[in-house]
RNA sequence: GCCUAUGUAGCUCAGGGGUAGAGCACUUCCUUGGUAAGGAAGAGGUCGCGGGUUCAAAUCCCGCCAUCGGCUCCA
């Protein structure tokens, strides 16, 4: 007998060789039916699969990652054994569940797959599905595995398998499929009710740009066919959000090929609602300190050689523009840093004058790669919110929390979910940075212990730091639930040494000062997308571009109309009219789906008493006002809004 | 940069070897209407760009550019 120790610390007695599923069956059938996986002592457990020594379990449903993941899982398995039933000899690469859905990387050995094959492949997974086969784990040595992925042509499943240690490789079977994996899976296949093949995409074998490129097969399913349904409906639904949509609608942004890839042109509605942006940020900064500095958008050629970031990135970078003079290079910038080093240079410093916060919205110029730009997310030139901290190191915590403070206000303002990122540097490739051991170790430490101190949860993650320092990033999804990141803080103590920055000590000494990058936004482009996703268009009163339209009953009020929308402006309320020559009705839908958050109705009524009939976005009818107290009440509503 | 797909009117899209279509938007006219689409007429396009095949190319082929979804990258 075992004892097997429940999530609420019941512990119960169990035959040896008892499987979670017959351990959910204790509990009750109708439990049993909806777990899809286990875990024991914390180890994936496949609930098919034997316990033969105490422990703790844990069971996991549809609701829970891990029991989506496992159901994924299988289900890739599952649209890789229908791959090598309709297209004999296709090599297999891996095939993992991912956050929504599965995939699984092919070799079609120059047989291009088309999505008109999608339908063909999930007519095939269903018929398997069907069949209802169970997914059977088995232990294997390695040379077994070699022989056996060997000898049915495997090639990258060889290469998987040598890489991997003796004793602990498994493999699952279904039906006549069987694959190299870890598992879990759920118990068999006839749970995969919903299959639908979404898109394909190259992929390197292995990450590995210098390696071949696979053919990835990306598929979600369903334990129900409704679920399906509705998923493809929420799709929908998040394209409407799609910020490129919205932008292009709200008349924000836009990009031209005359112009450039990945260069944005913001026309006046976008550029306003950045400039507010701006002024927000800069209020709350000034508020901690900070002091707003300008430099040039480019800076010569060996700014960047001491900067180190010349060796780093130049070649991949737009390249450097010559002058008349011989030997004369300028580079647009690529970051603002470089540049912030030569203000703290201008004088000497004193530990007194630190810290010193010099902040910029400064517009910089990467040359990312083609296939990478996306929308306002990825671009070539946008602008940082940037600002850089100059301080001793014993104030390095103080400050780091204090930048901490400045990215979660804003996060709170906007009601985004974020996720927190600490990004440490690969300690086996340790080569790829710059800076002493020491500093390293300092600032992860520094900025572990500031999460801790805050509270803050954040995941972390080596091999993810910039080459200059590790890094607290703070990431946030899009409407397609792709993560970007906003805020960052960065601790640098690489720059300092190469721009030899100093300051003087009490003790009359010459030292080093640390320095912190920091954007909250991160970049002013990425955030309003993030922005308009998050609110599908509808922003927020203070922000919003137009804040209300006047609509004139009939042409007949169209003077008033536009005296009504000259009185608001004059009293800082964004208004415009809506003085088309059409029924009230007509205009009140256009308008509501402009995503104007009043409309101001003007007739008869209105005319003779200065008053406008107010209708809110999406709420109907407030009765009416005096121009005078409606625009009194827009601007409180906004002061109470923006009293960061 | 790599792989898949796409590119037709301002927008959303249909069509497809015999020189171009719809809806919405736009303009004009009728209508002057009180809280989510009033009616009529009109204008608008070298079918992404450049080559090739053909009597004839928007359509087929090649190259390029841009965009989508991924991969790699992201100071």
């Amino acid at each position: 007998m075992i004892n097997i120790k429940f999530p609420d610390g019941n512990v119960r007695q169990y035959e040896d060789g008892v499987t979670p599923l017959d351990i959910a069956k204790s509990i009750s059938e109708g439990f049993a039916r909806n777990v899809l996986a286990a875990s024991l002592n914390d180890e994936e457990w496949d609930i098919s699969r034997p316990i033969c020594m105490d422990g703790d379990i844990k069971f996991f449903k549809w609701e829970d990652a891990e029991g989506k993941h496992a159901f994924w899982h299988t289900s890739a398995h599952l649209l890789a054994e229908a791959l090598q039933e309709l297209y004999p000899g296709v090599q297999f690469g891996i095939g993992p569940a991912v956050e929504n859905g599965f995939y699984y990387d092919i070799d079609t050995g120059g047989n291009p797959l088309t999505d008109a094959d999608f339908a063909k492949i999930e007519k095939k997974m269903t018929e398997l599905a069907q069949k209802n086969e169970a997914v059977v784990r088995a232990d294997i040595s390695k040379a077994d595995a070699l022989k056996f992925f060997g000898d049915k042509g495997q090639t990258l499943k060889c290469e998987l398998i040598n890489d991997l240690e003796d004793g602990h490789i498994t493999t699952y079977t279904q039906g006549n499929f069987t694959d190299l994996c870890r598992g879990p899976h759920i118990p068999s296949t006839g749970m995969i009710k919903a299959i639908k093949v979404m898109s394909l995409a190259g992929a390197y074998w292995r990450g590995d740009e210098t390696r071949p490129q696979l053919t990835r097969v990306y598929g979600i399913t369903f334990p129900k066919k409704k679920m399906l349904e509705e998923y493809l409906v929420l799709l929908e639904e998040a394209k409407k959000r799609d910020h490129r949509k919205i932008g292009k609608e709200m008349e924000l942004f836009a990009f031209s090929p005359n112009v450039g890839q990945g260069l944005p042109l913001w026309l006046p509605k976008g550029a306003a609602l950045r400039n507010r942006l701006q002024d927000m940020l800069a209020k709350i900064q000034k508020r901690y300190g900070y002091q707003q500095v300008i430099t040039p958008h480019i800076g010569n050629k060996l700014l960047y050689v001491t900067s180190g970031h010349y060796a780093k990135y130049g070649k991949d970078s737009f390249r450097p523009i010559t002058t008349p003079e011989e030997g004369e290079e300028y580079m647009l910038k690529p970051m603002n840093c470089p540049h912030h080093c030569e203000i703290y240079k201008t004088a000497p410093r004193s530990y007194r004058d630190l810290p010193i916060r010099y902040a910029e919205f400064g517009t910089v110029y990467r040359y990312e790669q083609s296939g990478e730009l996306h929308g306002l997310t990825r671009v070539r030139s946008f602008t940082q919110d940037d600002a850089h901290l100059f301080c001793t190191p014993d104030q390095l915590k103080q400050e780091f929390l204090g930048v901490m403070d400045i990215i979660s206000f804003i996060f709170r303002v906007f009601g985004f979910d974020y996720e927190a990122q600490i990004s440490l540097r690969d300690p086996n490739n340790k080569e790829k940075y710059v800076g002493t051991e020491e500093n390293w170790e300092k600032a992860e430490r520094a900025i572990i212990e500031a999460c801790e101190e805050k509270g803050l949860v954040a995941k972390q993650v080596t091999g993810e730091a910039a080459f200059y320092g590790p890094k607290l990033d703070f990431m946030v999804k899009d409407a397609l639930g792709r993560r970007w990141q906003l805020g960052t803080i960065q601790v640098d103590y690489n720059l300092p040494e190469r721009f030899q920055l100093e300051y003087t000590g009490a003790d009359n000494q010459k030292h080093r000062p640390v320095m912190i990058h920091r954007a909250p936004f991160g970049s002013l482009e990425r955030f309003v997308a993030v922005l308009l996703e998050h609110t599908a268009g509808k922003l927020p009163l203070w922000l919003v571009p137009d804040q209300c339209v006047v609509l004139p009953i009939s042409e007949k009020f169209n003077d008033y109309a536009h005296h009504v929308a000259d009185e608001l402006n004059k009293l800082d309320v964004r208004a415009i009219v809506d003085d088309r020559n059409e029924k009230i009705g007509r205009k009140i839908r256009d308008n509501e789906l402009k995503r104007i958050p009043y409309l101001l109705i003007v007739g008869e009524k209105e005319a003779g008493c200065e008053e406008v009939s107010i209708r809110k976005q999406g709420e109907g009818d407030q009765g009416s006002k005096k121009i005078t107290t409606f625009a009194a009440d827009i601007n409180r509503e906004v002061a109470e809004m923006t009293n960061f």
